[in-house]
RNA sequence: GCCAAGGUAGCUCAGUUGGUAGAGCUCACGACUGAAAAUCGUGCGGUCGCCGGUUCGAGUCCGGCCCUUGGCA
């Protein structure tokens, strides 16, 4: 099919396979611009913990949506995408290469799946008051309103409140299940998606180090700093692996061992998470960055992709 | 050496008046379209410290032994 869609590559994977790096040399390789989709780097004083790209790194390869919001504000899937599409539109402008860097699978996918979320702002009352009725009376009775006007949103929300608040809160604002206004529609790009993985078991090791090492960084200083700064550890930006098990220990309830066992238990969690994500998608190029040479061969299938020589 | 408490799933622990074991966490798997590094669900996993006794039947009662922790000498 021949298009004249913009190219855009697309990097996949967990957390600490090594995106990051890759997405540099692929800049400088392809004269490409990074568009950021993980969560945690849109947020500014976020630094050690989230493993942002470095000063240096940022400054060899221009970066788009990271430090784009205050640790105050919330994120979500609209904003994301809009930011995203207004980068990738700036960066073909300039005929430069989109590299969009996932880590927060769900926006990857809404971003490269062009996900048409609901358009309904979320109501903090609405919210707090079906939190209220879920604790007084039971999930089970939201769950039961939400199978009258909603059953497949029921059927797929399970327990999860969030997400039953959620059906009801839409069903609410607009009259209409949920589950039948949400769509997704091709965005106007062309996508070639890498992922890199790696053994499970080794990479939950070199996590373990990585967090080790944060901490001798500073980590629990910079988290002190987002604290005397005036934050007081219920922001959105809190939310983020290696900052909010530090909170206990901060305030004295916890030992800075056992804080840091939690960091480590939580990012393998997280890296289950997106695993589950990521084995979702049939349409991702895979290489193990264990294998020899796999850098080489991945840049390599992307010079092609760019060129037009694409094997499908 | 003596006294006390205790030895049950990888970890922390529940186990009612004896009826061949549960929870949370871990780990694995899955769901999840305005909170997603969030939230929710499923599953794997135990010769109940060891030996013997009582009993139709013992994690649960009795005896002995081993080990851990605290206290006293």
């Amino acid at each position: 099919m021949q298009t004249d869609r913009p190219l855009i590559i697309a990097i996949h994977g967990c957390t600490g396979v090594g995106k990051t790096d890759f997405s540099i040399k692929l800049a400088l390789q392809f004269n490409g611009e990074v568009v950021n989709a993980d969560s945690r780097y849109l947020y500014r004083d976020l630094q050690i913990g989230v493993a942002k790209p470095t000063p240096e790194q940022r400054e060899m390869v221009r970066h788009h949506l990271v430090d784009v919001l205050d640790p105050r504000e919330r994120a979500y899937i609209p904003l994301i995408q809009q930011m995203a599409y207004a980068a990738f539109v700036e960066i073909s402008a300039r005929a430069a290469v989109p590299i969009l860097v996932g880590g927060t699978p769900l926006y990857m996918n809404a971003i490269t799946e062009g996900w048409t979320v609901p358009q309904v702002e979320p109501d903090p009352e609405f919210r707090a008051h079906l939190e209220e009725r879920a604790l007084n009376e039971g999930i089970e009775v939201l769950i039961a309103e939400l199978q009258a006007v909603d059953p497949v949103a029921a059927t797929r929300s399970g327990n999860n409140l969030r997400r039953i608040v959620r059906a009801l809160e839409i069903h609410d604002a607009t009259g209409r299940p949920m589950s039948e206004i949400e769509s997704r529609e091709e965005p106007p790009y062309r996508f070639l998606h890498i992922g890199l993985r790696r053994d499970r078991d080794r990479l939950r090791v070199a996590l373990a180090e990585r967090v080790d090492r944060q901490i001798e960084e500073g980590l629990v200083a910079e988290v002190q700093g987002l604290l005397d700064s005036g934050l007081t550890g219920d922001e959105p930006a809190f939310s983020a692996i290696g900052y909010r098990q530090l909170l206990p220990y901060l305030r004295g309830e916890a030992d800075l061992p056992s804080a840091v066992a939690q960091i480590k238990i939580d990012t393998n969690r997280y890296v289950r998470h997106q695993s589950t994500w990521l084995r979702r998608r049939t349409d991702i190029v895979w290489f193990d960055t264990e294998d020899e040479g796999w850098d080489e061969r991945a840049l390599a299938t992307a010079g092609d992709y760019l060129a037009g020589i694409e094997s499908s």
